[in-house]
DNA sequence: TAGAAAATTAACTTGACAGTAAAAATAGGA
DNA sequence: TCCTATTTTTACTGTCAAGTTAATTTTCTA
């Protein structure tokens, strides 16, 4: 039974990956699933006998997506460093995941488009709960007095979009490396928070 | 004869003006023709007498919107400011045209999906041209000693994707204004490349 | 190893939408 | 007012992809 279902679930997620991958190269309306299919070696048949249509699939894979950069920015927190460090090391792995992933992200633009209203209920949750990480490390970096005192959701958001931009013009030809890049923003980003060195001179 | 090409080319902007509201709220494939027909009371055929097909009414929508763009940006160039004022002057009317557009912007995301190669050479000449604006300002900045050494590929892009991202979690609510708004995200901007107050004491 | 349950396929239906073509309406000048 | 240009509409075709269904194959187990 539960061998079964692993097995049943293994293939969920292969089909899953596959329709990032494809989704985010043409897009919602632009991706078959029968490319989707094809590209996994089965028929449009069989996905559907995994998944009930084209959106619950979509759905799933976005749920993944965020899953995983969820659990990513839970093990930065719980690490014991500064947080201006804590700060920095999410930006990074952020910008890492996303272009390992260079992809399903994209479609993440304009999601009423795409779900129901339920789905959009959970999508939303994920993505705020995320967010909500990246306030609480602002927050706490104002509180000891780190960071600039400043507006605390735009900032995030500049952060988060200063990020998730990447994906738009980074190329992959070996300029710079996806590590280097992330470091680079991380640095930039920090600015718009960190006091500067000079401060504690006054 | 010249005022019939002028009727024409107000048609023209007419439908490219709907085709970018249309477009911008449901993405390329998501939209009809007979939807953006019909929302300016005229039928499919009109469209077609006009444009060739779908995807030439969207390039002209994207040309549109990119030449306003540049045109704002030009103008604020040649005003006799200093730098760290141009940049926010640029920062704060890109973000209001943005949210104006709210819109049409989005379906810039993947042009490649849609555009044949020579629209996209095209597409991509006026983008890049809008960017070099903004290295223009960052490298004059880094001269005039104003602005921090950085590199401005990267820095460039981390305030044109802030900006850019703004369409995806701003709500028009009434808590800040768009101009607040585009100031206070220009003011932050700024902070990465600024050179701080406290250095002119040491 | 028989036979049921699960997984896969092939062939089909359906609907939507891009694009077309010819007819109809509208204008504007002689 | 008639005639020709332009503009607009109507009704159509063709294609493509989502989703379905029944038949077939594979897998597992008793």
């Amino acid at each position: 039974m539960s061998l079964k279902e692993r097995k049943v679930a293994e293939k969920k997620e292969e089909i899953i990956r596959m329709a990032i991958h494809v989704l985010s190269e043409k897009g919602y309306h632009g991706t078959t699933m029968e490319e989707i299919a094809t590209n996994l070696l089965m028929t449009k048949g069989t996905v559907y006998y995994y998944f009930k249509d084209k959106q619950e699939l979509l759905y799933h894979s976005q749920i993944m997506l965020l899953n995983r950069s969820l659990q990513q920015i839970q093990e930065v927190k719980q690490q014991q460093i500064p947080v201006e460090e804590k700060l920095k090391k999410s930006i990074i792995a952020h910008i890492e995941y996303l272009l390992e992933e260079r992809s399903g992200f994209e479609l993440m633009l304009k999601p009423e488009q795409i779900f129901s209203s339920e789905q959009l209920a959970v999508i939303f949750k994920l993505r705020d709960t995320y967010g909500e990480f990246f306030d609480q490390m602002i927050t706490e970096g104002i509180e000891e007095n780190v960071f600039h005192a400043a507006d605390v959701k735009v900032v995030r958001n500049i952060i988060l979009g200063a990020m998730n931009w990447v994906t738009q013009w980074y190329k992959e030809d070996g300029q710079k490396s996806r590590k280097e890049l992330a470091e680079d923003i991380a640095v930039y980003l920090q600015r718009i928070l960190i006091k500067q060195e000079e401060n504690k001179w006054k």
